[in-house]
DNA sequence: TTGTATGCGTTATCAG
DNA sequence: CTGATAACGCATACAA
């Protein structure tokens, strides 16, 4: 049988709103009286029913992270961070996989409306900036993650992705490639435009011309990688060299590379995105740029709090993580 | 402005009860009315109000996913399949971890009661049964994934983990190790005895003697298995083969053996559990035990939705998915 | 075929 | 400090 706040009520002989006003730990209830009640909650083994004063108060304790797809290690990462850090703060995470697809990610978006979600985390896929206007015309607290919009005000926290991008290219070199392929993400993407922006910094910094067909813009789907680069190999190529947009797409490309007999990183240096190693020890040893996926997405909660409680002080929070390089074995 | 149901019959003259039913698309109502409702509701932007839906009827189009770690491949992969499921039957899900802590599991179990889930997959800790009972007692559709009770009657997907256990160990043997290290999970986990009772099948079938100080049964959380190996690799040791609990559980052994300068398979034959790699191109080719992730999520998303249609033909609905053996490069 | 009335369990307002 | 009452938005039973 379920517990309501009533069977409190006829328990203890209070009504039911001193029952739920001592359960909230408001201030004007008897001491006393808030111990009897909290006693018999517990013996009762009360559970509120959080859709009741969802409707109620107009605030679930419920938020949305939207992201490309959680099998990605790098957004299972962060989406543990954001479950820890949400759960601190008795939050509860609703977790809606866009597949990087702009209708899937309205369709979410709408999804998470309708479970009334308090706020959303988000992950853009950028293919529109229709859903901005979406989480805007609902007024809904919004922070965007990894990727942001040029022409939008918006909360945002991403990454130093001109740097990194510099930084990784510019070790590329330094271990003696000259022509290096870039495997980016699509170009709506501003992480991938980014990216791109730091690897052409650094081939002028170090004299290098740059090559249209060298870079490759694509999507970053589950073993889009894998296929391409097995099609490239194919054929004649001529880099020596890969700075790949993410580690999982890095691996992609080193298992392609693998079975082409191609050898990491005597025949081919490799630098990856993210550093996912940080956080799993996998056995193959990638050359990667490092970003803070604890410290963003802790800060992404608690950003979502404040702009929850009304406590925002800023008019948005736009945060620039710092890129760091790793060297591992691969470059 | 957020449109409810009012909004709807203000607009189009009928009453909130018509619109009500008209969206929800019952029988008994003129086609007309219903084109009209639909067009201004789509017109309006009308999203549902879940909560209060969800209130009044009893079901929230919600489950919960309550697992050790998302960040873990394994559990992310899961995930990932079980929300393409249950978006599919209109479902969100919540994501709950548990970090194998009873104590957190529990507690995950509260929150998705008090979010009004219709049901609950649960990757069970297994230190106590405490969950059943709980789940029990709320009365609330649950399927355990991955690891079930001997003395409870429940609804569970499991994996034919003594077969596994054999397979890779016979795997192991005959790849020329004889004293195989069994990384083991905790002996209070289902698969992780039943792993061992496959283990233990395989060396009597090959005459091999067990040794018990060749089992350790450890904690499976993060970076666990890592610092074990380093202590163990520290001293003296004589396994020339590794059956590792899981796939993650066999990276982190692998890490540290490459960090010892010991090589795989040439040093050192692994075999891991999970076949990731089914769903994620790793390059490093690991020999593991392949379990049907996509079929068995499906299938929890299936029977989930069964109990809470109420439509369950079976007392409890227990299946064991199939193991077998993927050679690959590290054994 | 449509409308009215009621209640889901909680919180908020206000009176006592 | 506590209690009665209304309201959140929707779905259901029943009346029309």
């Amino acid at each position: 049988m379920k517990i309501r706040l009533k069977d409190i009520a006829l328990r203890t002989g209070f009504s039911i709103n001193t029952v739920s006003r001592a359960l909230q730990n408001k201030e004007d209830i008897a001491k006393e009286t808030r111990q009897i009640i909290l006693a018999t909650a517990r013996e009762l083994g009360y559970i509120p029913n959080g859709l009741a004063s969802g409707l109620r108060s107009g605030l679930t304790r419920t938020i949305a992270v939207i992201l490309s797809d959680v099998a990605n290690p790098f957004f299972a990462i962060m989406t543990r961070f954001i479950e820890i850090a949400a759960r601190k703060n008795n939050y509860a995470v609703f977790v809606l996989n866009s597949g990087e697809e702009q209708e899937l990610e309205e369709q979410a978006i709408g999804i998470a409306m309708n479970k009334g979600v308090d706020g959303i985390i988000l992950f853009p896929v950028q293919e529109s900036a229709r859903s901005i206007e979406l989480l805007r015309q609902a007024k809904i607290p919004y922070v965007l993650v990894g990727r942001h919009f040029d022409h939008e005000d918006t909360d945002f926290l991403i990454t130093d992705d001109i740097n990194g991008g510099y930084l990784a290219t510019e070790h590329l070199i330094q271990a003696g490639a000259r022509r290096i392929l870039l495997l980016n993400g699509p170009g709506h993407m501003s992480c991938a435009r980014e990216r791109e922006e730091g690897y052409r910094k650094a081939l002028k910094a170090y004299g290098i011309g740059y090559n249209s067909g060298l870079v490759i813009q694509h999507e970053i789907t589950h073993g889009n990688t894998y296929a391409l680069l097995k099609q490239i190999l194919a054929n004649r190529f001529e880099f020596t060299g890969i700075f790949a947009f993410s580690d999982v797409v890095a691996w992609e490309a080193i298992y392609a590379l693998q079975e082409a007999g191609i050898r990491v990183p005597e025949q081919m240096k490799v630098v990856g995105y993210d550093n996912i190693q940080s956080q799993l020890y996998y056995p193959f040893p990638l050359t990667t740029i490092h970003i803070s996926k604890d410290r963003m997405a802790f800060r992404a909660v608690e950003i979502m709090m404040k702009k929850i409680k009304g406590e925002a002080e800023l008019e948005c929070y736009q945060e620039i993580f710092e890129t760091t390089l790793i060297v591992r074995s691969s470059c």
